[in-house]
DNA sequence: CTCTTTGCAAAAGTTTTGCACGCTC
DNA sequence: GAGCGTGCAAAACTTTTGCAAAGAG
């Protein structure tokens, strides 16, 4: 395992919240100052094909990565902080069969997301973007 | 109402998948020959932000508008052929109540799509990309 | 006639490619 | 030592900005 490779799964691994790359980038090359940008998207392209880690879409910005749901797990993200959450939200398979058998669609993937404001950001008088 | 608005706005409206700003561009032009590609960003922007439509994020491709979805209807979006059905789920309420609990988030907004392969394609023997 | 929208050109970002070097195993 | 992974430079896209001219009401 590369140096590169261990230093962006660190920090993704590390970090509350989606990382974009140049972020990434900027993160990295503090503790390994030879990290390249190309570096970190081949990176990400990779981890994300292996499943290990997702991207997390805003209205804006869809380029910000984070470790992969498992199984029935969503992400919540607070849209203040960007801080994400995962939590499991099992209950789908009946909206999804219904909606199979209304639209003729064999349905074979979901996703869902869903945005708030977290506590600390509450507690602070935040408001949403 | 301006021409390039009009143009737009029945693009979107009578096509039965998410466009592109590139598509809409290249189809525009066919009945509208002095349409700009940044005046179909700048009408985009607009009506998004009016609410009238919104973007279909995939995998790759976040860049794709559609009508915008009116009170609980999310989209379904066909893998092979990139048609887009809305459906009603109004059940989520639940879940968002629950997770907020567990989570300590105020949720303001959820967001939810699914993918599938529509009966037209499914007969065609066609296979998720 | 006034104000908004448009189209062009160019700038600013972001992501991808080509290629030689260096690092794992 | 073989082969994959890396970094740099540059190319390819995508999206945004500035500005003068045209169009809508």
């Amino acid at each position: 395992m590369s140096r590169p490779l261990q230093v962006i799964v660190q920090l993704l691994a590390g970090s509350c919240r989606a990382l974009d790359p140049l972020e990434l980038y900027e993160l990295g090359r503090q503790c390994y100052p030879r990290l390249g940008l190309v570096t970190v998207y081949r990176t990400l392209e990779k981890l994300e094909a292996l499943g290990l880690v997702q991207r997390v879409h805003l209205d804006s910005h869809c380029n910000r990565y984070l470790r992969a749901a498992q199984g029935h797990e969503h992400v919540l993200i607070c849209t203040s902080c960007g801080r994400t959450v995962f939590f499991k939200g099992d209950d789908l398979s009946s909206l999804m069969n219904a909606t199979a058998r209304q639209s003729g669609f064999a349905i074979h993937d979901h996703w869902l997301q869903l945005f708030g404001i977290c506590s600390e950001c509450d507690t602070e008088g935040n408001s949403p973007e």
